[in-house]
DNA sequence: CCGTATCCTACAGGATACTG
DNA sequence: CAGTATCCTGTAGGATACGG
């Protein structure tokens, strides 16, 4: 069953689009990361949420998952190549949209609670 | 009333995000075009979400809306300065997109009904 | 500590018909 | 030709509780 998307964009937002993915994604960007940490630095994310979106951007072949056969259990998120590759087109983004929100809103209109890259 | 983001993407997804706005930007890279014209390029897109996504992308500075008076009615959009710098950055996640679509479907899994920029 | 299962709600997106 | 007004539906996302 193939995918049709109208344009490569589409497929980006695909895989980065909706609430939280693209957060996940700039949060992992040092190293390894445990679940209940991920979890702590994506604020307001709820258990279900995380995990479901981990999952899909594993499917996506962006973030690689490792289990460590411990007690208590843990479990280590981390960007794959692809993800990594992802991460610095993001950083792109990232900065269109900083200048945007300075040139456009430069009286606090808008806040971004993390204000990653800069 | 202060909008708040989690992260400058957040920012860009907000105004490209949905089905049908980076399409409709992409379309709007050489110069003005006519609502027709513009409903005939972007594939499959009804008149209620054409017209609605041209007023928000108005609205974010993105897209600005000349109106011609004259019998028939003549409307033109194009991209502001902000729009066309939106554009550019689109080109990167394109680029990001395609190599990534070829690497990990390279049997046709994976379809863009128009492939731009490259 | 990590993940799953339910249930629920809001809203993006679509079909259709109408106006100047 | 360009735009508006209704009505409808699928699904992303959230609250909550449970299990290994």
């Amino acid at each position: 069953m193939e995918k049709i998307y109208n344009n490569q964009v589409e497929v980006v937002l695909d895989i980065i689009g909706g609430k939280w993915k693209s957060h996940i994604i700039l949060h992992l960007g040092n190293g390894p990361v445990r679940t209940g940490e991920l979890k702590r630095l994506v604020t307001g994310i709820t258990q279900k949420m995380l995990i479901e979106k981990l999952k899909e951007l594993e499917q996506d072949g962006l973030v690689s998952r490792t289990v460590y056969n411990q007690v208590p259990p843990r479990v280590e998120y981390s960007l794959t190549t692809f993800g990594a590759s992802l991460k610095d087109v993001l950083k792109v983004v990232c900065d269109w949209g900083d200048d945007y929100v300075r040139q456009r809103y430069p009286n606090d209109e808008v806040i971004i609670k993390h204000d990653l890259h800069r």
